[in-house]
DNA sequence: CGCAGTTTTGAGACTGATCAATGCCTGTGG
DNA sequence: CCACAGGCATTGATCAGTCTCAAAACTGCG
């Protein structure tokens, strides 16, 4: 496990915002020069993390916010007796670690699902964030907004879909996300989660979550030899999942 | 069903953000003269609509954000065969419509539970405020943190609780939100929702649920006559619902 | 008084959980 | 190059928590 702490990172030089190889991507907004510069200033170092390692924890009073770089995160909240809820999956040019910002402490936890790069950002910036460039500040709420968005879609499927349902819509999601990112080829992506990790984003045990998948691969829907996925039938997995196949809004990041 | 429309309101009178009656409420910060004045211009008008009125419906374009002045009201998500999942409860001082004012459409319903007086807010305004009043852009940004906050806790609870647990944390959270919002007498709240809209809200059904009131009855540690609402046994209840009874923080509204 | 919505109860069915093995792949060290 | 360990995936058998269906009792209200 390696956990370079921020501001200092060993043998890699640092990522420019300017030369951000998120920048070019078509799913974000594009930015202005100065906005950049700021973003630049803001920025206080990169954290280069292990999959497996534990980003903060819940209760942690964490002094940063994180934009992923590259690499998938998850955040999740236990209960006393080890049940594990995770409540999304973080990908790149995703945003986390906001609560802290505002309310001086996580109500979850994050871990690395792969290695990671993680863009940080000191949360005594941020009132400077509102005060003197207001897009970003609204970029912020936005992301903010997203998140929200993407939880009551979690929410509406682990409170009222059956478990086929279940696997079926967060597979789609996550592929129309990797989508996105234009890290899709074709209907193939890589998704890097277990089983285990899936069945406890959908609140299921693992057993009966690859038994499902199972069904999803026998009636021809979905191939998925981790990390591998292929999406075979893209309309008849929206249409098991009991969802609609919209497409996802250009979004800004920070 | 009375839906007034925003910005004519039929034999009240308006209310002044000056005189309003969250204004003195100790669960709030405290606003200085000058946002008060900005906040009365943000504010387009109120809507009062009976329990059971449909404020918005998913996939609208609804052009305006709200504030609860009183009552409740609750957002939802449905499926396509009618089952439906409460994705949380809006109090007084709550705030909701921030998605549609950042993507353009809501991804979600909401409805009146009892009647309610809105605080409607234009969201052409939107960008202004955080132009001009950076700390109430960094309120925006607070509330929609607490919002995730609050779906985080609700997606571990339908997710990862037994149906005893997500009754009583449902049933804890209420009774907290209500005692802070100083509408409580000791122990005992208004808690309006009917058992079916609770059901929908922890993703069971409504026989269980009620059965698993009983129990919770049995053991001494509630007593709903709905809507009236006993917590007999507050550490109790916490206990069973393997939650905390940590205190809600001093908030931000608009 | 009667209706509509809500709560309550019982019985049986079923989805998904738990338990317990077994198989499989990959990386490691002898 | 093989043996072994550890993590994951897979499978079968049994169990139980929750759902569905159906009907009755209750409550507030016109």
């Amino acid at each position: 496990m390696t956990l370079t702490p921020p501001g200092r990172s060993p043998n890699t030089e640092q990522i420019k915002c300017k030369h951000c190889p998120l920048r070019g991507n078509e799913a974000f907004r594009a930015f202005t020069e100065k906005e950049l510069d700021f973003v630049q200033t803001f920025k206080s170092g990169e954290l280069v993390a292990d999959a497996g390692t534990t980003i903060f924890l819940e209760g942690n009073n964490s002094a940063h916010l994180y934009t992923i770089l590259s690499g998938w995160v998850f955040r999740y909240k236990l209960l006393d007796d080890g049940r594990r809820q995770i409540l999304n999956f973080g990908l790149p040019g995703d945003f986390f670690g906001l609560q802290s910002s505002m309310f001086g402490e996580m109500d979850h936890s994050v871990e690395a699902l792969t290695d990671v790069v993680l863009c940080v950002f000191p949360r005594e910036k941020v009132w400077h964030l509102y005060e003197h460039y207001p897009d970003l500040g609204f970029d912020l709420t936005w992301l903010a907004a997203r998140e929200q968005f993407m939880l009551d879609e979690n929410l509406l499927t682990v409170g009222r879909r059956t478990a086929i349902e279940r696997v079926a819509s967060v597979l789609l999601n996550v592929f129309l996300r990797i989508q996105q990112l234009g890290m899709a080829r074709g209907r193939r992506v890589d998704v890097p989660f277990t089983q285990q990790q899936l069945a406890d984003a959908l609140g299921l045990s693992h057993v009966h979550t690859n038994k499902t998948i199972k069904k999803l691969t026998s009636e021809n829907l979905i191939d998925w030899h981790p990390p591998k996925l292929h999406i075979k039938d893209l309309e008849g997995l929206a249409r098991v999942a009991n969802a609609e196949l919209a497409s996802l809004p250009v979004r800004p990041f920070i």
